[in-house]
DNA sequence: AACCACATTGAAATCGCTTTCATCGTTGAA
DNA sequence: TTCAACGATGAAAGCGATTTCAATGTGGTT
């Protein structure tokens, strides 16, 4: 039978209450007393009962953690800054993992809610109406990460201004067919990547026809479906993916064909996730501030639950500059391309596979060509 | 203020206990009056509150889970498993990450204790006495993970097994000159491993001299050290890693260095995280069985929460079989090369870095020759 | 009419802890 | 000597649930 605050004090002499005072340094006790007590619980290997405490306090001292999953390398690093912070701050991290099932994430919030956690981090997967809409009536103080929901407590990289910060280092090296490798336009930040992204090639005076785009689910897969890419007239000089891991499933199968990078073909991702600096060459990719958005999600939603009712900070939604990590992997069109016609077309020497451009040109003049200045 | 069961028994106009009985169904209630609670549930948005009805069941339903970390695919992987598993059962899972950190992770266990989890699933980093010592008077359920602990419920992959199917597969490819790149071999598993290896390596006549091993933290660092031992005479040709991550830290530098994988030179690791697939070509490894670790790890715990006292399973520590996963990483060696004389010792055409070979030949007559058949 | 069985409901104890506040010496000052 | 002040301790209430068991009402039997 487990110890309890009461069989201690049988043990030591003394009122239950006695040694709540000792454990909580919340009266003063006599030497004697003290030593007393101290003792007992020795004696019984005596650890207090955090369930009873937090019943009486109030208060569980534990956050609940909702993200979609931890084994993509961004997920994972933002879940691991986040519950170090945690512990740090005395907090318990209660991990949820949706595997993006809207239906599962609602009941992870629910069951973390019953379970009095003090606070919770969001990485919703659900529709941002959705999720607003249930948590509406929700007492618990949640801070949504990398996420942007307005007049909520949110933190989010600015995937807006990393996609321009992308298309401005490829137009910039020259590029003016360029392929698109996006997650699902639904999730928001991928759509915001790819807006920035559109936004700042017009001001290139470029654009990425519907056909240079391959869409699917952000994983190594989506990656292989470059060779629709590479099949097309004229080939794109410069692949641009929504995320480090599609780049690298990408990587894969431009390698495997033959493409020589940057040389033949440059290639940039998002997030720098760890691996990515260990490629050959490392990868060009725009960094996100990982740390930031762990820790200072942290520190909002204990700021949060440590003021209670009160005090509420100015600024609910926070949103944190990305950075261009220019790497090997990208490089300068080699010379110049002009018109929207793809010099160098011909394949690099070793390629293997990718069947070559067949007689089938794109009927569109100029897929490609330079916006109206 | 949160709705108690009191405030939705007055509400509905019974009492707290007719309310109880509703929630879990514990005695028969007429048609009006569970329509009447039902409806007060409703109008207050009542959910119990779990933290109390822990207190009276003295059972939390939550698993803590203490991790060295999550960010490496391999921990990352289990831990995603294990929490799924356990929401799937029904187990809330409290995260702890130890950052190996052996104070941390006692502590973390202590808490976790307070916390009156259930069970624990632990994959510790201290030594294994000293778990083995602490964790003596703990009345929780443990289960080790992804360690070996006799007389201790426990799940592991077979190491030494895994060590000596990667020392077979490259000694048939009729490699004799053979690098290794091992973690620190007080972690018990790289030990085995290594084990593992030296002893089906001495089967075919062959060894390891202590300068063709490199040895640190298992990470993307330690890959970088490769270089050391291609400084060697004769140079190794082929790599075993004692995981996937340090492979990879050195494919960076063997292709930056101008080696081609596996012509010039063959490399393999051990885990088969999801990178490995992806590289070009794909990692050749040995490969854990990740999800069979987290699963059963899982299912022997929660049987043993489950049991109570009661039926001890037969087998405590359970073993799992590694498979070896040959991919285009590895290749027999090129015109069979005799009497631990590596032919083509010339660096490969395309060189870059890599000092030559200085004139400082090694001392040791033919220090990888075959050892006595 | 008296009695009993059965179906519902609720009073009260309890889980392990905190916290208020009263009590009970001691002690120093008047 | 008396009293106020103080330091140390403990009795009891309460946190929000569950669960036992008694109480109540109902209807069917004899």
């Amino acid at each position: 039978m487990k110890a309890t605050i009461r069989s201690v004090a049988k043990l030591a002499g003394v009122a239950p209450s006695t040694v709540s005072h000792y454990l909580n340094q919340t009266a003063p006790l006599s030497a004697a007393t003290a030593k007393n007590v101290e003792q007992a619980i020795a004696a019984l290997n005596y650890r207090v009962n955090l369930g009873a405490r937090n019943l009486r306090l109030r208060k569980t001292n534990s956050i609940g953690v909702v993200i979609p999953n931890i084994t993509s390398p961004f997920f994972g690093e933002i879940a691991a800054v986040m519950e170090n912070k945690l512990w740090e701050r005395g907090f318990q991290t209660l991990l949820c993992i949706s595997e993006r099932s809207p239906e599962r994430e609602l009941s992870q919030v629910a069951h973390l809610v019953s379970r009095q956690v003090d606070g919770i981090l969001l990485v919703y997967c659900s529709q941002k109406s959705r999720v607003a809409e249930t948590l509406k009536n929700i007492s618990v103080p949640i801070v949504f990460v990398d996420r942007r929901v307005p007049d909520q407590y949110s933190i989010c990289t600015d995937n807006f201004l990393g996609g321009r910060l992308a298309a401005r280092h490829l137009a910039t090296l020259g590029h003016r067919v360029i392929g698109l490798l996006c997650g699902e336009p639904s999730v928001e930040n991928v759509a915001e990547r790819i807006e920035g992204f559109k936004l700042e090639l017009q001001r290139f005076g470029l654009e990425v026809p519907e056909a240079y785009r391959a869409k699917g689910r952000q994983d190594l897969q989506l990656g292989l479906r470059i060779t629709d890419l590479l099949q097309l007239e004229p080939r794109p000089t410069a692949i641009f993916a929504t995320n480090d891991i599609v780049a690298i499933g990408a990587w894969r199968k431009l390698v495997e064909s033959g493409f020589r990078i940057p040389r033949d073909i440059s290639i940039m991702g998002f997030d720098d996730i760890a691996i990515s600096r260990f490629l050959v060459p490392p990868l060009t990719t725009v960094a996100q501030p990982y740390r930031e958005i762990g820790g200072k999600a942290v520190e909002m939603l204990v700021d949060l639950v440590q003021a209670g009712e009160t005090a509420t900070p100015a600024e609910k939604s926070v949103i944190l500059a990305p950075t261009l990590k220019v790497r090997g992997s990208t490089a300068p069109l080699k010379k110049g391309g002009v018109d929207g016609k793809a010099i160098d077309g011909r394949l690099p020497e070793r390629t293997k596979a990718v069947s070559p451009p067949k007689s089938k040109r794109p009927t569109s003049k100029g897929a490609s060509r330079p916006l109206k200045s």
